[in-house]
DNA sequence: TGTGTACCTG
DNA sequence: CAGGTACACA
């Protein structure tokens, strides 16, 4: 038994502590901890280093052997009731390796809850551990002054330097889970919102404790059975099985579940997985069900079992979401102080998405959170990479305009799939359910899975991606919401339940922020667009395809800037018109086009600029003459443009963007070597040649399905 | 006066 | 990328 010191400062005693505040909590904790050892002594800044150092002794304690064993205590003024309650329920070894202190040997056929107590008891330390900030323990080493002590204080102090210099990023990974600089506010939410998760697998683990009663009780029935009805029902199996596959083939395998029985008892770490264990207990049961023939009574078993675990499951979840919906109003409000867009004005939405919330890195820090890429109507048809994900995805679809423009068509070269499948999957990383677990807890049942720049951090620590909305993912999210909803509509088809019932609001969301907005009714739309595929038997993403609503966004969203980035590659001065014709999906007004025009106009500051700074430098290298001037794909100032417009690298830019570029080039060129830049208003003159060099952008942009 | 643009700045 | 400003133009 090797306890580090981050093993032994983690255990606590029961889930009493969960309840208290921190500071009743600490004394409570280092009550148990600390040999007895009075801490009224202690300011509460300083009771965590104490614990520490005492720990650090305790450690080494241990590893001579030498366990600790908790003994009442006698610190009446601290004493409180949960320190007194949780003697039984917590001792010091590790429940999950059945190591019982000593003089427990006895003890070895430890009751279920036990494990539970303990294994909740240290999910709690954890939290606690996570409520504790560096600076307290900082402090509190500070005010010890104990020169006993001193060198493990500077372990400690080095160690909490080395834990503040983590990226921000990396501070609610899933392995680190001590937040280092988030002392205060974010950290008593980070804490509470682990309390909801904890409180979820509590229920979780209930249901499992209520699913293996319902088979136990099966089993019997089954056993009385099975004798009379032993080869029978073979074809009728056959249409079971064929259910069971079918209602199963988004769970785990038939081996996984048929072993069930030890999955449920040896396998609690799998509490996170409720939509599998449900799924597993429900196969089971119905396989067993299912070799009970066509009896009668086997038939009102299995409608009495799947109206019992129906209820179960209902319970539970009610149970969860009725204490979530108090807390709600106390995240979503601490949530939107960190919210990651700021109202400015109306239309106009300031993008500070990615660096507002300390749980999310910067923007800089590419990648980062990428919302799912709008769709593919690029020309390349391989898969794309999660890393080349940018922009939010839009499930805004309309119906296609009827309106033309002039076309006289393009000289793009090469052709766009633009009609192909907006929405692709395939890329995206698969969102754990465990994190739908947490995002259920953390937004609520109302809280679309949409509003993936706001994701917690469990969710943004995922992956670059994390911002994708899986195929995977919202399977899970109708497996996990089916129980809730209980739908008997399809008996066995467990998971295949329209998303109708999510609560998920069909209208755009009341949020401050126009962007926020925009992009979660995009994902809702995705939500909508998904039940409506579900129930017309349409399971692959390519359905989207046909599916058109209605919708005007009412702000500019990431997928619209992207848009526009390569509409650019197109046109250079595109009139108001033009951009009202391109953006269907756009409630124009004053703001929005100042906005899009304002974005071409910054198209154009980047792109001159690149310009005039490649000619100086071709000058600089030597160069007089504009022949020796070209942009190819290949070139470094090519390079630039396309990672600034298309920086997924995922669009074929036009030859004709090449082209102009070229001229572009040239004007700067000659205009420098010739000295017109002494002129102030120099550059008006090339500004006069290219806006004369746009090209009419493909029809296919016009249609708000391409994003 | 409203609109579009370039330029500067953060 | 957005805000602010100045300028030109209809």
């Amino acid at each position: 038994m090797n306890l580090s010191l981050p093993d032994q400062s983690m255990r606590s005693p029961g889930e009493a502590c969960l309840k208290e505040d921190k500071s009743e909590l600490l004394v409570s904790c280092c009550h148990r901890n600390m040999f007895e050892e009075p801490l009224t002594a202690y300011p509460n800044s300083s009771i965590i280093s104490h614990l520490l150092r005492k720990t650090i002794h305790n450690k080494r304690a241990v590893n001579g052997n030498m366990f600790y064993l908790p003994t009442p205590t006698t610190l009446s003024g601290l004493e409180d009731q949960s320190v007194m309650g949780s003697k039984d329920s917590m001792d010091y070894s590790d429940p999950l390796e059945h190591h019982p202190p000593h003089g427990t040997s006895g003890e070895m056929e430890r009751p279920l809850s036990d494990h539970l107590q303990a294994k909740r008891a240290r999910v709690e330390n954890i939290i606690r551990g996570m409520a504790g900030s560096p600076n307290s323990r900082l402090q509190g080493d500070e005010d010890m002054g104990d020169p006993e002590s001193e060198q493990e204080r500077k372990e400690i102090l080095k160690e909490n330097k080395r834990k503040q210099k983590l990226p921000q990023h990396q501070e609610n990974s899933p392995n680190n889970g001590r937040p280092t600089s988030m002392a205060g506010s974010v950290s008593s939410v980070s804490t509470s919102k682990n309390q909801e998760c904890h409180k979820l697998k509590q229920q979780l683990q209930s249901m499992q404790k209520l699913l293996q009663q319902l088979q136990e009780k099966f089993f019997q029935v089954y056993n009385q059975n099975d004798s009379e009805n032993s080869r029978t029902e073979d074809g009728d199996g056959d249409i079971v099985h064929a259910e069971q596959s079918n209602s199963l083939t988004q769970t785990k395998g038939a081996s996984e579940t048929t072993q069930f029985p030890c999955a449920i008892n040896g396998r609690e770490g799998c509490e996170n997985r409720p939509d599998w264990m449900a799924g597993g207990q429900k196969e089971k049961a119905m396989t067993d069900v299912n070799c009970l023939g066509n009896k009668e009574d086997g038939r009102n078993l299995r409608e009495t079992l799947k109206y019992e675990l129906s209820r179960a499951v209902n319970e539970s979840i009610d149970t969860v979401f009725q204490k979530l919906s108090s807390t709600q109003l106390n995240q979503s409000s601490q949530l939107s102080s960190c919210h990651p867009c700021t109202p400015d004005r109306a239309g106009s939405v300031k993008r500070t998405r990615m660096s507002c919330s300390p749980l999310e890195p910067s923007e800089t820090e590419e990648p980062t959170i990428k919302p799912p890429r709008p769709f593919q109507y690029y020309k390349s048809s391989t898969p794309q990479s999660p890393e080349q994900q940018t922009e939010a995805l839009s499930l805004v679809v309309r119906k296609s305009p009827n309106s033309q423009l002039n076309s006289n068509s393009q000289t793009v070269k090469q052709p766009y799939t633009l009609h192909q499948p907006p929405f692709q999957f395939g890329y995206t990383t698969p969102m754990h359910d465990s994190q739908i677990l947490e995002h259920l807890l953390k937004y609520g049942p109302h809280g679309n899975f949409g509003g993936l720049t706001c994701l917690p951090p469990s969710l943004d620590r995922a992956s670059p991606d994390s911002g994708d909305l899986p195929w995977e993912s919202i399977s899970m999210r109708s497996k996990v919401m089916s129980s809730h909803l209980g739908q008997h509509s399809r008996p066995g088809t467990l998971g295949s339940v329209s998303v109708d019932g999510l609560c998920l609001p069909h209208v755009k969301m009341e949020c401050r922020d126009l962007q926020s907005m925009a992009e979660r009714s995009s994902y809702i739309s995705l939500s909508i667009s998904f039940a409506r595929a579900q129930d017309q038997g349409c399971y692959s993403p390519n359905s989207f395809c046909s599916l058109n609503f209605e919708h005007i966004q009412e702000g500019l969203t990431p997928n619209h800037l992207k848009k526009a980035k390569l509409m650019f590659f197109y046109t250079r001065y595109p009139s108001s018109n033009v951009l009202k014709t391109y953006f269907p999906d756009v409630k124009f007004n004053r703001c929005i086009t100042s906005q899009l025009i304002k974005w071409f106009s910054n198209f154009r500051e980047f792109y001159y600029i690149q310009m005039e700074k490649f000619a100086r430098q071709a000058i600089v290298d030597g160069m007089n003459e504009v022949k020796g001037l070209s942009v190819t794909r290949d070139c470094e100032l090519f390079r630039a443009l396309n990672m600034h417009y298309n920086k997924a690298n995922d669009f074929q830019v036009p030859e004709r963007f090449l082209e102009v570029s070229e001229i572009t080039l040239q004007e700067f060129f000659t205009a420098i070597l010739l000295a017109k830049d002494s002129d102030p208003s120099w550059k008006k003159a090339i500004y006069k040649v290219i806006c004369k060099l746009d090209s009419d952008v493909p029809e296919e942009f016009k249609s708000s399905t391409c994003l």
